[in-house]
DNA sequence: TTAAGTGCACTACCTATATAGTGCACTGTA
DNA sequence: TACAGTGCACTATATAGGTAGTGCACTTAA
């Protein structure tokens, strides 16, 4: 797995696995990799994964049982799916208009801009 | 001053420093508030500043001349600029398209809220 | 000439992050 | 029962980031 220089590993792990809960990859109540073959799978130590692991228990996302391994929560998918929404819109769109005005980016430019890049996710 | 965790402190220090030459505060050619000066201002050790005076400096954005000071390039605003730009339509706009797909996020949707946005900046 | 302000090179210490490795208790299955 | 897989608690090591403090060479102004 390819990991980004501005987050740390086990922050972008635990995001992963937040993404494939969105996506269904993992369901509800349904079993998630082992700490140590998430580890062998991503190529680091276990004991990141296992960080990893303890801040979405920490946050409900993710349950364990003791020698059987991590289970996802009831209720994940909607807490995950809150949670960005949330950030999306009070965090990450302001910054993106704030940068653009600092750029002197107009909004017809901008939404040119995204509608260019709507188009390529298709 | 505050700091997000997002970032390290001498970088978002760095990203001050940036802004206030595009936003004319600090111009070209003039000095800007020695290391102690800044740090004592901003409320961090000294070390820290020199550090990120040290990369503004290796980016070409500022240079020094022993005991007097550091000061603003020639051309540094428009490198500033240009590098801003280009990070910014390369990607923090991908990215965000990215997110509001996976949040299902319409284009329309988004351009609402993004009207919203522009409008408060008002 | 003297003193203040400056860049800058040090040392020391702390925390967070990440890796490497060992060992143990618990679980389900052969 | 034996064993593999699991969570989990350790120790040790390394690097980046940040703080704290000292000292020295250079520049400018009193």
């Amino acid at each position: 797995m390819e990991f980004k220089n501005t987050k740390s590993i086990f922050t972008q792990i635990g995001d992963d696995v937040k993404d494939k809960i969105m996506e269904g990859e993992y369901t509800e109540e349904g079993k998630i990799p082992s700490t140590r073959e998430l580890a062998g799978i991503v190529g680091v130590n276990p004991n990141t994964t296992i960080k990893a692991y303890a801040v979405l228990q920490q946050e409900g996302i993710i349950y364990t049982q003791r020698g059987k391994g991590y289970f996802v929560s009831q209720g994940a998918k909607e807490t995950i799916i809150k949670d960005r929404k949330e950030e999306f819109l009070n965090e990450v769109l302001p910054e993106t208009v704030e940068q653009a005005n600092k750029l002197e980016i107009s909004f017809d430019e901008l939404q040119n801009y995204l509608k260019d890049l709507y188009h390529e996710e298709k």
